[in-house]
DNA sequence: CAATAGTTGTTATTTTATTAACAATTCTTC
DNA sequence: GAAGAATTGTTAATAAAATAACAACTATTG
């Protein structure tokens, strides 16, 4: 006899799979736009065509979040967004800084979304003198020197990375030795960090050779 | 007895794995900083411990380029930049129309590292009439109707979406009607598009789910 | 010039992820 | 209220990816 157990937290033992971590985001989103529609419902089979896969995995995604659903009804959609949420930590705000404001970090401090979805920038660093001292948007800038005051006001477990190549390593490295738990690391460069910092690098050139790829194909 | 055959077009059956295609530009990056720093060659135990994984791994991702390594010696750095930016065809000029000239939208444009890895941008469409006929960098931005002329003057097969949550259907069915082939949406909404256009989702959403997660661990 | 150690590249194994099959449930219709 | 259809959720089978094992090769060293 197998114990289910209750799963309302994942802290634990059953790890879930990195695959079903990247698409829940998407099914919520779906969700969030059912909600909009007024549809109340939404079986594993809308889910699946909706984004071109399989009912089953869409289910076993389901599955891990705890939720359940109702033979013949489906999903509720409200249940289904209240518990994404909560499964993905998207109802907290984890703090983070981001280090090199130029396009692309100031990109991602106008981004409206990511403060609904977890993560709220509290602060930008540059080099660049005329980067420091301004804001974006409510974020100020601040000169590398000024991390050490600014860390014992506001506490980040996450930084991100958007400087220039060349610089990823450099970043991370001052990152680490401030405390920084999680590292985002939007260059294409890897980095070396100590194997209890967590890393995810999001290239938008893999993407691009994907695209490529099957266009050419 | 296995046909090896010559591999210097991806045309032939042999299809590559996907995940092997995301590293490739992770890899490529790191080789550029090898030759910068005047680094001849390179050994697949070098590059698994840059990037934290098996050596195997590394030389079969390799061998699908069709790159030859020599024993005891590596791979010549110079070789494998040129093999995997042909590889991924990362040498070509291939036109892209972005819609949504927000925040990301602009950051995408300003980004010059796309023009380097195959992919120019070369219209912005938009629906404020307070951007459109303005221009971000030498990318100038349209309205939606004047999108009939320009394909004319300027082909592209490929079709940045950058517009907020939302309007993503809506702007997929116009870029296939256009005849848009290849489609780089960066909303977190799924695009429902014929099965001969290619989709890629770039989904930040995604990343955080996997940080937050491996975070709260 | 033989022995050694570092290295590629292939084949086999294991692990992980996806898809298929099916049993159990329950709403709806006749 | 019985029959049928739609649906969940689990277990089994398949497919894909990563890792391990190993054979072949070649610079370097003694």
């Amino acid at each position: 006899m197998k114990v289910r157990g209750n799963n309302n937290h994942k802290s634990m033992g059953g790890q879930v799979p990195e695959p079903t971590l990247r698409r829940l985001p998407g099914y919520l989103s779906y969700f969030k736009s059912l909600k909009i529609n007024g549809i109340e419902h939404v079986s594993s089979s809308q889910i699946a065509s909706t984004f071109n896969m399989d009912a089953t995995l869409v289910t076993k995604d389901l599955s891990h979040t705890g939720i359940k659903g109702r033979t013949k009804i489906g999903y509720n959609v409200d249940k289904l967004i209240e518990t994404i949420i909560v499964f993905l930590d998207f109802n907290t705000h984890e703090n983070a800084f981001l280090f090199g404001v130029g396009n692309l970090g100031k990109a991602l401090i106008n981004y409206d979304g990511l403060k609904h979805y977890g993560l709220k920038i509290v602060a930008g660093f540059d080099v660049d003198p005329r980067v420091i001292n301004t804001s974006v948007k409510d974020v100020k800038v601040y000169g590398v020197d000024d991390f050490r005051d600014l860390s014992r006001k506001i506490p980040a477990r996450i930084g991100i990375i958007t400087t220039p190549d060349g610089k990823a390593q450099e970043t991370a490295d001052y990152m680490v030795a401030w405390g920084i738990k999680a590292i985002w690391n939007f260059t294409p460069q890897s980095i070396k960090v100590p194997d209890n910092i967590v890393v995810e690098n999001t290239s938008i050139y893999s993407d691009l050779a994907v695209i490529l790829n099957k266009l050419n194909k």
